[in-house]
DNA sequence: ATAGGGTTAG
C-alpha cells in the first residue's frame, strides 16, 4: 500500500479521475486499512472529482468494517442527492453497511426499496448475513425461503450465511438439514466454510463428538478457523482434554498469533492446571508474541471515543471511571454479583479478579455512553474481541436498570440488550 | 473484450 500511495501521489491533480481515486481507496479497504480508506475518500471529496457509485461502494465497505454508521448514512444521502441510482452492488454495500453498523431496520429499508429484478442473490445474501450476525435466525431462514420463491438461486455464500444464522441461534436441525441437502437441492458442493459453520453449529450446541467426527471425515484439511471453532466449543462446554489437544495444534500452526496462546492457557487454567497455563504464557512471552488488547469504541456526535483496559489517555478518564463506580454501585443494589469464571488468571483471590473485570473497556464505554447521551437513546458500542461473561451480564443489567437499549458489536456478532435481556439469548 | 465496486465459517 505504501508503494501504491506513493505512486498515486505522483499523479497530477488534474489527471486524477474517479477510477484512480477508487483504486487507491478500495486498495486500502482490501488491505483492511479502513480508516486510511475513509481519509482518502474525504480527500477525494475535497478534490474536483465527484465520487461515483463505485467510489461509494468502496467507501461503504470501509464504513461497514469500522462500524461507522454516521459516515455510512452520509454516503447514503449523498447517493440520493447526487441522483446516483441504487443498483445491485450499491444496495449490497448499503445493506451490509447498515447491518454491520447495527441498524437492521435501515438495512431492511434499503432492501425493500430495491426493485425486484435488481434483487440479486448477493443482495438477498447481504440481508440474510445481517440477520445471521444479529442472532435473528428465524428471520434469516424466512428470507431464505422467500428468496427461493422469487426464483433466485442461492450460491455458496448464501448458504454460509444461512448456516451461520442457524449456528448463532442454535437451530441445529435446520442447519443440518440445509447442510446435508445443499448439494442435491442447490447444486453447491460444501466448501471448508460450510464445514466451518457446521463444526461451529454442532460445537456450540454441545455436540462436541459429532463436531469432532465431522472434522475427521471432511474431505479437506482442517484450518485454523475450524480448530478455533472447536476450541471455543471446548471452552464453552468445559471439555479440557480435547481443548488442550486442539490448543497445541493451533499454536503449532500459527506460532505468532497471540490469541491462540491466551485461549490455550485459558483452557489449561479452566482445568486447574496453573503450571501449564503459566508455561503457555511464558512460551508466548519468550517468542515475543503479544495479545491484541481489548478495545471498545463509542461514537458521539461524530467523534469516536476509544477505551482500552487500564489506559488513561481519554481526556475525561477520571470522571468516566467515577461514573463506572456509580453505575456499579447501582447494579449491586439491584443484585449484581460479578461473573468471574472468564478471568482465568492465577490470582490469589476473587477481589483481584473483580478488579480485572471492572477495568474492561466496554464498561468504560457504557459508562461514558450513560454520561453523554440523553435518556431513551440507544448506546452503540463496538468491540474488537468477544465480550466476557461479566460484561455481558453488566450490559443486560444496565439496559434494565437505566432503561436503555444497548447495541454492542463484538468481534463476530451483535448483542442487543433491552430490559435485562440480550438477543443472543446468552448463546455466544 | 476495454481501469475501480458488493454478500463468505472460529
Amino acid at each position: 500500500m505504501d508503494t501504491a500511495l506513493t505512486l498515486f501521489r505522483t499523479i497530477p491533480q488534474e489527471k486524477k479521475n474517479a477510477i484512480s481515486w477508487t483504486t487507491i481507496i478500495s486498495g486500502y479497504v482490501q488491505a483492511g486499512m479502513n480508516k486510511e480508506a475513509l481519509q482518502l475518500f474525504h480527500e477525494m471529496q475535497n478534490s474536483n472529482v465527484p465520487p461515483d457509485k463505485v467510489s461509494l461502494a468502496s467507501a461503504l465497505s470501509a464504513c461497514a468494517q469500522l462500524g461507522a454508521l454516521e459516515q455510512g448514512r452520509w454516503i447514503h444521502s449523498y447517493a440520493d442527492k447526487a441522483r446516483i441510482s441504487i443498483d445491485s452492488v450499491l444496495a449490497c454495500a448499503l445493506i451490509d453497511m447498515y447491518a454491520k453498523c447495527g441498524d437492521m431496520e435501515e438495512a431492511l429499508g434499503v432492501f425493500k426499496d430495491v426493485k425486484k429484478k435488481t434483487k440479486s442473490v448477493q443482495v438477498w445474501t447481504a440481508l440474510i448475513s445481517g440477520y445471521a450476525y444479529h442472532g435473528l435466525g428465524g428471520e434469516a431462514i424466512r428470507r431464505f425461503t422467500e428468496m427461493q420463491k422469487t426464483g433466485v438461486k442461492p450460491n455458496g455464500i448464501t448458504l454460509t450465511a444461512v448456516l451461520t444464522a442457524c449456528s448463532y441461534t442454535g437451530l441445529v436441525e435446520e442447519g443440518k438439514s440445509v447442510f446435508y441437502t445443499m448439494e442435491r437441492d442447490y447444486n453447491v458442493k460444501p466448501t471448508i466454510e460450510h464445514y466451518g459453520c457446521m463444526v461451529d453449529l454442532l460445537g456450540r450446541a454441545g455436540l462436541l463428538d459429532e463436531a469432532n467426527r465431522l472434522v475427521q471425515k471432511m474431505p479437506m484439511k482442517a484450518n485454523a478457523v475450524i480448530w478455533g471453532s472447536l476450541l471455543k466449543a471446548c471452552q464453552i462446554h468445559r471439555n479440557i482434554e480435547l481443548g488442550e489437544r486442539i490448543g497445541e495444534i493451533l499454536i503449532g500452526m500459527y506460532p505468532n498469533h497471540g490469541g491462540r496462546y491466551v485461549h490455550t492457557a485459558n483452557i489449561h487454567a479452566m482445568g486447574g492446571k496453573w503450571d501449564k497455563a503459566a508455561e503457555t504464557r511464558r512460551l508466548m512471552k519468550n517468542k515475543g508474541v503479544v495479545k491484541v488488547p481489548g478495545c471498545s469504541t463509542i461514537s458521539l456526535e461524530g467523534t469516536t471515543h476509544e477505551f482500552v483496559a487500564g489506559d488513561r489517555s481519554h481526556a475525561e478518564i477520571e470522571i468516566i471511571r467515577s461514573k463506572w463506580r456509580t453505575v456499579r454501585r447501582r447494579l449491586e443494589e439491584n443484585g449484581y454479583v460479578p461473573e468471574l469464571e472468564d478471568v482465568l488468571l492465577d490470582l490469589a483471590d476473587d477481589e483481584e479478579r473483580e478488579a480485572i473485570v471492572h477495568q474492561h473497556s466496554e464498561k468504560l464505554a457504557v459508562a461514558y455512553g450513560l454520561m453523554k447521551t440523553k435518556p431513551g437513546t440507544t448506546i452503540r458500542i463496538m468491540k474488537n474481541l468477544r465480550v466476557c461473561k461479566d460484561c455481558h451480564k453488566v450490559m443486560k443489567l444496565v439496559s434494565k436498570i437505566y432503561k436503555r437499549d444497548i447495541m454492542m458489536r463484538d468481534r463476530t456478532r451483535f448483542h442487543r440488550f433491552r430490559d435485562g435481556k440480550c438477543t443472543c439469548g446468552d448463546y455466544w
